[in-house]
DNA sequence: AGCACTTGTATAGCTTGGAATGCAATGCTA
DNA sequence: TAGCATTGCATTCCAAGCTATACAAGTGCT
């Protein structure tokens, strides 16, 4: 029996997040923005002010990545990161106006990708789609709660 | 209303693929494999002599992605290239014995993979999740059939 | 034969992701 | 309080994905 690319998760939600992420990107790019950042601009419009660490928290990225893209952010005038007065380690990173101008026509781009790509399914079969997604997200997650 | 994280079929799938992707990695890396040949490899298994163009259109790679996996498939022994003789251009890929070895442990690697991440669902929910992504990435995909 | 068009690959340059490592600031503890 | 462990972040190096571009080999047309 040969492994059928077709009948396998992993390949499929490679493929699904390819697509995905070129939807998006052809999307958010008029925008000055790329997909990378998105996620964290989605955790720092709910309120920032965040250290680099929270973020990781949130977002499940590994440190060296979350580095590498907050850089980027930086340097596309995104956020501006101040040392936390408390701890000589931390920065606090804040949204620069442009970001914040930015949160509708972001979200409302990512939304209609979302929409776009769920059209062939039904109102139900999306519902069952998302629920599924974040069970299997949560088991595989490494943070077991318990340890 | 705030764009949720966690209700964004986009933002999931992302975070799924990355799973996915860290786990697969962790247990081919042993075989002297990476993520990124996987799906070329997949392929060549089924049948090799294919040409870079034939590949791609079974994966829905771009094409100078495709080149790159190639060319580290090439230096890693995994591959060997040589000129079509009807077709001063293309080149037809063959598998090394290296990597013809390699079919059985790697693919038992991705069915571990898979098994572990659909553990959390029951047997039905493994089939719908799976037929709903397929549906999922049919109606994203670009070749749409009819033109 | 000559020319434009198409096709198959390669290259350059970027983003996004990770592992491994380094380092400074902080916290803990003997 | 000195020493060690921990924490927060940066850096290095690599893989994997993309866009844009280049180029050589084939095809078709005149």
């Amino acid at each position: 029996m040969t492994f059928s690319r077709d009948d396998s998760a992993g390949y499929l939600a490679n493929h699904l997040a390819r697509l995905f992420a070129r939807e998006l990107q052809a999307r958010i790019k008029p925008l000055g923005l790329s997909i990378g950042t998105f996620p964290a601009l989605l955790v720092l419009w709910e309120g920032d002010g965040l250290t680099q660490r929270e973020l990781i928290a949130a977002l499940d990225i590994e440190q060296p990545t979350m580095a590498n893209t907050l850089a980027r952010m930086e340097r596309d005038g995104l956020i501006q990161r101040r040392r936390d007065p408390h701890d000589g380690r931390a920065q606090r990173i804040w949204l620069t106006e442009t970001a914040r101008a930015l949160e509708g026509p972001a979200t409302a781009a990512a939304t209609a990708v979302n929409a776009h790509a769920l059209a062939a399914l039904s109102a139900t079969e999306r519902a069952t789609f998302v629920a599924l997604m974040r069970k299997v997200v949560a088991g595989l997650q490494p943070d077991d709660g318990a340890v």
